[in-house]
DNA sequence: TATAATATGTTACAAAGATCACAAAAATAA
DNA sequence: TTATTTTTGTGATCTTTGTAACATATTATA
């Protein structure tokens, strides 16, 4: 994907912005943002320069507006829906979370085959999976949390895709086999704790 | 970090060939590993070549052989202990996750300053961040996972690399400052959610 | 008005990573 | 034994991403 690290920078900009905006912050610069963010001022620029943004010399860029451009890019001016398919551990955490609104995104319906999680016993109603292509028509959903054990999520997979889902956030550890028209990002968080304690273990040696 | 990425894909290639063993698969070719994965028969085959790891003209790799060689990499023969800091949501998810065994990873402790959440209720027990030291040094652990809301995790941070951590997973968003001999890999649910709906969206127009 | 200081924006360069192409080896078939 | 097929291993190439350099614009100051 040819600009999806810049995406995700921009996003990282943006969260960053809110917060200056909080603090009464009215004008930064390249270098602050870069700072904040952890990466170089000239990407800050770069970044900004791809989508037509500009700044001002020698005075920066002025935060409300930043905070604009960015939403116009990202479409941020909507509320961004999303389903969650399985109610186990990850999916708990993730419906309990309180941070999806400051970032104009919500989880509006949930989906588990085991009858006991089904119902309004959480903030979000969990359906059982035959609701599924009902509402994610009548809500118009693009993207879908796969949060199933393993062994089912390819068959998760597979139903969302048939019902127009095009973006898929996946928790389970496998690689979905799918068309390459569906985005699918993979948080493999055994897979990062094992990278990690690789690197660590080869510094004492 | 130079061979980030190599790594990574070696722990997927780990955990495919584990399946294989359990599948009672002996032998395997790149092109079958290439196509579980969903990365090039020939990046396989560069990756096992970059550590020494050599097949068979013709017959492929021994499933077990490669497990063996991946392990030694990876310093898979020892269970690989963490602790967490931050009981919350993403914490109890963790904490209540069966799968970091079969991988050789271990939570062994939780911390929280939360007196609530403290004491044996729980897999793992979680102590007050007080006896985070003792318990580093004790267990003599490299590796942490924050989870604790934004507004801590900075302090967190510094509490654990004073102590000797020496990776990081990061759930809080975010960019922790920190010395650059510290890896840090963040986790941003909701970086990642929005990047996934910016291509969503876009495809549609 | 001229000069200095400071940030931006863009072009050129470098590094990393993935893909391609093909030679070499091993097994099988003729 | 020779030819054919299959699969590995790697050098060359392409693509992507990030870094560095520098010219340009703006503001402040003397
Ligand atoms: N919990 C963690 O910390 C963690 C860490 C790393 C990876 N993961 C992965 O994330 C996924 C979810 O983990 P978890 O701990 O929440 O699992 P879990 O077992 O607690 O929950 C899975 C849920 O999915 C439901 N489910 C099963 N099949 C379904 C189907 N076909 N359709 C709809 N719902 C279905 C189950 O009823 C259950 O509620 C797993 O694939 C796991 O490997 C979890
Ligand atoms: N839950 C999610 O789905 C989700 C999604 C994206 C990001 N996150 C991020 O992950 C982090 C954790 O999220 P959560 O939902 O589990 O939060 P939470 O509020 O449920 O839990 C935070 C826990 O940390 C503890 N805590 C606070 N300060 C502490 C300190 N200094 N030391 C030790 N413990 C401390 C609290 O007592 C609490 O138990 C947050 O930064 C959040 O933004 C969570």
């Amino acid at each position: 994907m040819l600009i999806y690290k810049t995406i995700t920078r921009l996003i990282q900009y943006r969260l960053c912005l809110i917060h200056y905006t909080e603090l009464g912050i009215e004008q930064i610069f390249s270098y602050t943002l870069a700072k904040e963010t952890g990466v170089s001022p000239e990407q800050v620029r770069k970044d900004f320069s791809q989508f037509g943004i500009r700044g001002n010399k020698k005075a920066g860029y002025n935060v409300l507006q930043l905070i604009e451009q960015i939403n116009a890019i990202l479409s941020k001016n909507t509320v961004q829906k999303i389903i969650l398919v399985g109610m186990g551990n990850i999916g708990k955490a993730l419906i309990h979370y309180k941070g999806f609104e400051n970032r104009n995104m919500q989880i509006v319906a949930a989906f588990d085959i085991d009858p006991a999680k089904q119902g309004r016993k959480y903030r979000i109603p969990v359906y059982p999976l035959q609701k599924l292509p009902q509402i994610v028509r009548r809500e118009d959903i693009s993207n879908a949390i796969i949060a199933v054990p393993e062994s089912t999520a390819q068959q998760v997979c597979d139903l969302l895709t048939e019902n127009g889902i095009r973006g898929i956030l996946n928790f389970a550890p496998v690689i979905l086999k799918t068309s390459d028209r569906i985005m699918i990002k993979n948080i493999s968080l055994c897979g990062e704790l094992e990278a990690l304690s690789y690197f660590t273990q080869r510094t004492t040696v």
